[in-house]
DNA sequence: CAGGTGTCACATGTGATATGGTACACGTAT
DNA sequence: ATACGTGTACCATATCACATGTGACACCTG
């Protein structure tokens, strides 16, 4: 069984949103390095998606060195890659979104450290349970 | 002129982008309560955007409160009205974004913190220095 | 060989987006 | 009253991203 599930959500697409599950379970390690990942049928099926779709959840991801393709074999997750220098300024624009939004509905810095705080915790401390929800 | 520039950036509406820069400019402060808003075809014009692209930009921001119309009048920065309850929840999509892309990067908690408080303060910092760029 | 895997190439329909144009109700200034 | 600027509302059109649908190919394993 694939390990997420996909709520349709309106204005992001498909694709989007089953790569950034996906995301989630392996950098929660729901799906660690080594693990097999859904063939590209199994996880149209599992999604309810066309195959299309899900070939191209899976290319974006093998192209992001999340997933690493075995030819004729399958897809298995990779061991990630060593993070590249300037990293920090990658994430200028989501984070400057993300302040701007937090500002918009009155929230403080504090609060949205902790919005961090605990998202990251939430992620990061599923490590070795693997059954947990 | 207008206190803000637009970039063509791929994939992102036009539309969302120059609310977002409009957003930035108002809690920045480099547009302040009760100063006047770019009319819809000055906007326009200004950012070389069609008439009817501007005043879907100008009909968002007004719902989202940010500005206030005065028909037959113009548009005008509004004053914050009162931050809504719960509003830690609002961020949660968006908080949980930024710290999947950031471990994919390969950040640390503490990076990411930093990021956003270099943000913050870049944002809240211009507080009263009008002609700062 | 058959069956599974990832990959690619079309075509099709749908929805969002941006543009272009026109019109209207409102308020201000002349 | 007139002229002008304001926001707002339609309509039409073109473009693009997206998902779907279908088919085909190269590869590996049993």
């Amino acid at each position: 069984m694939v390990p997420f599930r996909l709520v349709p959500l309106s204005g992001v697409p498909i694709a989007e949103q089953v790569a950034f599950a996906a995301k989630k379970a392996i950098f929660s390690r729901k799906l660690r390095p080594g693990d097999a990942f859904p063939s590209v049928r199994a996880l149209a099926r599992a999604m309810k998606i066309h195959a299309n779709t899900a070939q191209k959840v899976i290319a974006q991801l093998a192209a992001e060195g999340l997933l690493e393709v075995l030819p004729g074999i399958g897809t298995v997750v990779a061991r990630q890659a060593a993070p590249r220098s300037g990293r920090a300024r990658l994430l200028a624009r989501e984070v400057e979104q993300l302040a701007v939004q937090a500002m918009q509905i009155g929230a403080s810095l504090e609060e949205l450290q902790s919005a961090i705080n605990e998202c990251w915790r939430g992620l990061a401390g599923a490590r070795s349970d693997r059954g947990a929800v």
